[in-house]
RNA sequence: GGGCCGUUAGCUCAGCAUGGUAGAGCAACUCCCUUUUAAGGAGUGGGUCGCAGGUUCGAGUCCUGCACGGCUCACCA
């Protein structure tokens, strides 16, 4: 007999002998009248002391999750979404055959009924005091070690769902990064933003410097890309006079995968008629301090070692002047000596002197940055969607958000001028056929939408998952995204 | 992709420096136990030591290769 065998084969055994005494073991017939938190909720002003039974028969289900029996009694913890509840069953309760019944057929890991009234016990618990039990579901794996849980972190990420059985914490991370989601869209609805969807599907994927996976269409006969921005396709409809919009949505970047990356990552895209970069900053501080103050009283948090303060106003620091002063010459005219700097860090510019100025810049500005900063006026040859300063044209007005030295957030007032951006299209092609495999590619319907004329909007795109992790304090993307990719077993 | 580390029972981990019949706790099974909180007590069963080679009389342990994972560096949000 196989391990696996010793487990499966004895859960098996009791389906047999439940269906043969008439008992369904995936029972759906069962309906509560109250969840675990209502029940709590209801008596959490109760104690020892105060209690005195009510006589109200409650109906609860949950999964067990643990037993500990005595013999002629048991007491049975179980759990219902986040909220756990202890069960109380005995000879008495509820009679000798029914508790044969539970000792004999229920195991950890199943889904049970049961009805009864609620009492304090001597350690001022609140119990349900079972009159009757029924097993809704029975498990046939066993659950893990109910100390350590399940730690391996392989296992968690492939078996999720075992993960979130057995952690409370993994649960509340998630929890978090759905009421971090809900709390983002009700601030933009309450601001007027509408919220859109556009295709994941592309035939150019633009809007932003990465390589994107490539797919196929059998009946149109067509490669299609799938999405590594929304960017282009808000941008049309702000053309088609929705003046300000948002996605919620994943992207996808077939690049590297790493505490900071996964090939599908969650962003918040949006985009604001009659606004600029710098009103986009606020906008953007306010959104993130909501989110915040969704976990911190005082808007401070500890992440892994350090202490981040949300508290406004955040740090602005203008890119080019920070390096210009720190490296002792102009960066922008001082191309020969910048190049040597960046040859010195070995750096792959493509002859740019804005690839050069912004790799040297996060390369030397963001050691030691943990509160947010928000980096602006980006050099014009990295931000090929983004409008020119209107007194320095080598320059563009946007910012981005670093929190704890990473990237969370990157805005622009967008470029609405279409020769323009036709002419920084032709330069990132350029670029692709030097052998840069994250250069734009041309977007010409993207042009004809600019031709009939874009009010001036500025966009911002902010990342969920790293924002997340922040609230949550995860070290690694993985840990606050459900199903993290993963190769092959 | 590079470097370092890991993979032993369903789960959490010892064992490996110095090769000699595979260990513990939880879980399971059999008993005792009617207010427990990782309940307690007595007993029993459970292993292709990630996979494949090599060295050796003998490998979980030493060597090589591979797979998967973690951290980290590089690239990216």
């Amino acid at each position: 007999m196989t391990v696996e065998n010793e487990y499966l084969e004895k859960r098996r055994k009791k389906i047999l002998q439940l269906r043969e005494e008439g008992i369904n073991p995936y029972n759906n017939t069962f309906v509560p009248s109250h969840s675990h938190n209502e029940i709590v909720d209801k008596y959490k002003d109760f104690d020892n002391s105060n209690f005195t039974s009510d006589n109200f028969m409650y109906k609860i289900a949950g999964r067990v999750i643990a037993i500990r029996s005595f013999g002629k009694s048991a007491f049975i913890k179980t759990i219902d979404n986040i909220t756990k509840f202890q069960i109380f069953i005995s000879n008495d309760s509820v009679g000798k055959e029914k508790m044969d019944f539970f000792k004999k057929f229920i195991d950890i890991g199943d889904f049970i009924g049961v009805e009864g009234k609620c009492f304090f016990t001597k350690t001022n618990e609140l119990s349900l005091e079972a009159n009757d039990i029924t097993i809704i579901t029975k498990s046939l794996n066993t659950l893990p070690e109910k100390w350590h849980g399940l730690t391996n972190i392989e296992t968690r990420y492939r078996q999720r769902y075992v993960d979130l059985i057995s952690s409370d914490k993994v649960k509340e991370i998630f929890l978090l990064r759905s009421k971090t989601i809900s709390n983002i869209r009700s601030y933009l609805s309450k601001k007027g933003f509408l919220e859109v969807e556009t295709p994941i599907l592309q035939n150019v994927a633009g809007g932003a410097a990465a390589k994107p996976f490539k797919t196929y269409h059998n009946t149109l006969d067509m490669d299609l890309f799938l999405r590594i921005a929304p960017e282009l396709y808000l941008k049309r409809l702000v053309v088609g006079g929705l003046e300000r919009i948002f996605e919620i949505g994943r992207n996808f970047r077939n690049e590297g995968i790493s505490t900071q990356h996964n090939p599908e990552f969650t962003m918040v895209e949006l985009y604001q008629s009659y606004s600029d970069y710098k009103k986009m900053m606020s906008l953007v501080e306010e959104l993130i301090i909501n989110c915040v103050d969704l976990v911190s009283v005082d808007r401070k948090l500890i992440y892994q070692d350090e202490n981040i303060d949300f508290n406004p106003p955040w740090e602005k620091v203008d890119m080019i002047k920070w390096l210009s002063d720190n490296l002792g010459y102009d960066v922008l005219s001082e191309t020969e000596e910048l190049f040597k700097e960046a040859d010195k860090l070995g750096m792959n510019h493509f002859g740019l002197p804005g690839r050069a100025i912004t790799e040297i810049f996060e390369t030397k500005f963001l050691i030691n940055k943990f509160n947010p900063v928000f980096v602006c006026g980006f050099p014009v040859d990295v931000s090929p969607l983004a409008r020119r300063n209107d007194a320095d044209s080598r320059i563009v007005d946007r910012f981005e958000l670093f929190i704890n030295g990473k990237e969370i957030a990157n805005a622009f007032s967008e470029l609405n001028d279409p020769d323009d951006q036709l002419d920084r299209f032709r330069k990132q092609i350029e670029l692709k056929q030097m052998g840069d495999e994250e250069a734009n590619d041309m977007d010409a319907d993207y042009i004809n939408a600019l031709r009939y004329g874009m009010p001036p909007t500025a966009g911002a795109g902010i990342g969920i998952d790293r924002l997340v992790m922040l609230l949550t304090n995860s070290s690694s993307i993985r840990e606050v995204i459900l199903f993290p990719h993963m190769r092959n077993e």
